[in-house]
DNA sequence: GAAAAACTCGACACTGTGTCGACTCCAGCC
DNA sequence: GGCTGGAGTCGACACAGTGTCGAGTTTTTC
């Protein structure tokens, strides 16, 4: 994950022994995220996969929530990823929001317990409420902002503030990915969904009967 | 709540000592609920709060959770309430969905702390997923019927799979819901998203500038 | 090769949960 | 009146998980 290669080698430090424990809790966090949710996780557990003991454990971190705080801050980067074109583009643009939301749905498939977890520790854990309230911000605004452009070059109908409407799809995002067993399946109908919320129905999606 | 006058009356036996616990043990939890989350509740105090033992608190309830789900179907009938009207209509029929959604806005104001609870505790606690499984079908399979009978009728457009798209109606709810401060305010938003995620943009949104 | 830092761990204290068995209380019955 | 059995009560215990402390060992640095 770090990408580095894994010789020590005997000139020049490499990584600490310390750094490299450090990435084992990591590891095997991530590792044991991918079979259980997070509150069945010990810290007897990670220590255990780090081969230290679980009093050392706490030389690296303050507590299990830190751990998770440190593997968020890794996906900091790729959970906005391929959402620039959507955000900052207009109009119903529908393979933009499609890109937006395929790269999103990877990530909960990847990701999925660990950012359960996190969203269900974060009220009691500031600093993960923190990453939340800012990572749902940056998006949030975006879209609204994006929202108002084109309710004012009349591409977009009114409705609710661009602000709560932008909030509304944020949080349905959010819930039918957590809920999702196959999240990439979801992408199409949120695809339709989100362009219904924002323009209404599009002309290719009309019906008769 | 159980709506019996409170005099014991000498004769006739009223409800007995152990009833009149256990009220008070989900009366506790109630006044206990308004103040604070549910995983801020302890069972001490919840027992101090009906005046026995921690120890006399199993005799009652097998755990905390025990409690929840006592709390939870106290509500059962509560939460479709006036909901009837437009889940078994048909067409954009905008006042009837408004009276659902306030009266379900009414319930989170009311015990918000309850059923957020209860959603975060429902991983891990089968009687709760049960409960929340058996609420959210209940509404889901009503409201993809209508989806699909308004379909039929050419009222609305096609789109994501009527079941599907309930669904996502239903995570809406209840994330926006629980992210609210004020469920109440969010009504009139909800009740122009829902129409729209159902039928599009109706005319009286419309706008051109 | 000695001081400092990085690191390790066992032992302990604490919180919250759940169990057990002995005890009390009270109603109904001989 | 005394007996019995079920309802109710509780203190003591066992257990899991968390977090702290201080005394050790190892590694780095000069």
């Amino acid at each position: 994950m770090i990408g580095m290669s894994t010789a020590p080698a005997g000139r020049r430090r490499g990584p600490s022994k310390g750094d490299l424990r450090e990435q084992a809790i990591l590891a095997t966090a991530r590792d044991l995220l991918s079979r259980k949710p997070l509150d069945a996780i010990t810290i007897d557990e990670l220590a255990a996969g780090a081969e230290i003991s679980r009093s050392s454990f706490y030389f690296y971190f303050d507590s299990k929530l830190a751990v998770v705080v440190a593997l968020l801050h890794g996906l900091a980067g790729e959970v906005g990823r391929d959402a620039g074109p959507w955000l900052d583009g207009a109009g119903p643009d529908e393979p933009a929001l499609r890109r937006s939301l395929a790269a999103l749905a990877a990530l909960w498939r990847d990701q999925g317990r660990l950012l359960t977890g996190a969203l269900a520790a974060a009220p009691g854990c500031p600093p993960i409420a923190r990453w939340r309230a800012w990572l749902r911000e940056a998006h949030v605004e975006r879209l609204a902002a994006r929202i108002a452009r084109d309710r004012a070059a009349g591409v977009a109908p009114h409705g609710p503030a661009p602000r709560v409407l932008a909030e509304m799809i944020d949080d349905l995002r959010t819930a039918a990915f957590a809920a999702a067993s196959d999240p990439e399946g979801l992408v199409d109908d949120l695809v339709v969904v989100e362009l219904r919320m924002i323009y209404g129905v599009l002309p290719a999606h009309h019906a008769e009967g």
